[in-house]
DNA sequence: TGCGTTTGTCACGAATTTGTCACATCTTCG
DNA sequence: CGAAGATGTGACAAATTCGTGACAAACGCA
């Protein structure tokens, strides 16, 4: 699992720390201290994922990653964003933008570890008609039916679909407006609480095999369904 | 087992030899000497089985495949592939065309009658004349006669073409367009919800036998003839 | 031709799903 | 603590989907 790593940081401080751990993770990182010195780092490297903060000295986080996402040759390159505490606006942006995963500041290593282990390990991964497995929970688009356990579970076809894309898509966070996007198609007229109430009624339906507890409210982002425990 | 069979091939002899055994055989043949004649007889016709020279003048026969492959009327039709030598097989293995069987050129009447009896027992059960069961409910496409737990039951021609169809692929959702596609035939106008008579009739003859709880609705995408209790 | 059967369509009501809101609850942070 | 913001929850009406009975046209057969 090693990789080349990105790491763009203004503060010295948290980029050695950051750094350190990376490397001893066996990873090999490059360091930037702003998004100018990222973007000549990238025309000679094409690293294989990018940890970015979000507030940087002159261009931000954000931009830089609107960039990096306009790129063909680094639109693929999936990129955790740092945040700093309670930055919920933020948060949404961040995923809006493109980014795949979000940090908050401080982080321990074995979180960030983690994070970045997920985040590598899903490619992407598409809707397909295999079926798909989680913790015992399980979802077959051939045959419509969902179990836990083994145990058949009722689900509308609303919560039916969103499931299917949470559960094709773990270990990440979508926000209100990519899951309407995603479940409820483009361009939908929707407010987007209503993917909250179709979140409860999908919790509703799983918590007759405990299987409610997959899906992860994260305040400030979005839901996320995860596979780990 | 009769079977409508597109015969893609620009070798005269060959598609006469071929023609010529699968008439003897009951199929009706469809010839066309090009990969574009054959587009234009598909979109007139719907065929069961597609055999397909590899070596065509102007779009090949691996070109043609994809296409079939691409296009949701055509996604599920079974194609075999002629190829001339033994290592032709292998390339044409090694390039994802998405055939369902691969026949070496010369072959015997035979052979490609055993190829194609197994593929249509793959792809297309329904075209087979295999007896099927399923949770006390048999169907035997031979006699024309179908029982639950051995007593007999009454049902019309459609409602047993449905049945058939349903019974040979369970624990799958059909869409009533899938449906209409699959029993009713291709290029048939005919209402949607013209197959919920049909399912209603098909489950009041059923419910002789209790038979009737073997169709599931699922709401919102079809129905769904379950093999498990 | 006449009669019984099969087939496709429709209209209506029942059942389910869906989006929204109001309010409760929880979290964060001054 | 208390305000502000975010999420959970129950209720509800509109919309959608499905089941069902009726009916006329098409069909098959003697």
């Amino acid at each position: 699992m090693a990789a080349t790593i990105l790491l763009v940081e203004d503060e010295a401080g948290i980029q050695e720390l950051v750094k350190f751990n990376l490397t001893q993770a066996g990873h090999a990182v490059l360091c930037a201290d702003s998004a100018e010195q990222a973007l000549a780092i990238v025309r000679d490297v094409l690293p294989d994922l990018v940890l970015l903060d979000w507030m940087l000295p002159g261009m931000s986080g954000i931009e830089l990653a609107r960039l990096f996402r306009a790129d063909a040759r680094l639109k693929s390159v999936p990129i955790i964003m740092l945040t700093a505490r309670g930055d919920e606006r933020d948060k949404v942006l961040g995923l809006e933008t493109g980014a795949d995963d979000y940090i908050t500041k401080p982080f321990s290593p074995r979180e960030l570890s983690a994070r970045i282990k997920a985040v590598l390990r899903r490619r992407a991964p598409q809707m397909t008609e295999d079926k798909v497995e989680v913790r015992g929970l399980s979802l077959d688009p051939v045959s419509h039916r969902v179990t836990g356990n083994g145990t058949p579970l009722e689900l509308g076809p609303t919560e039916f679909r969103l499931l299917h894309f949470m559960m094709t898509h773990p270990e990440r966070v979508y926000s209100r407006a990519q899951l309407l996007d995603q479940v409820w198609g483009d361009h939908v007229f929707v407010e987007e609480r209503t993917v909250d109430v179709h979140i409860r009624r999908l919790r509703l339906a799983l918590e007759v095999t405990q299987h409610d507890n997959l899906i992860d409210t994260v305040r400030g982002a979005g839901y996320r369904l995860s596979s780990q425990i």
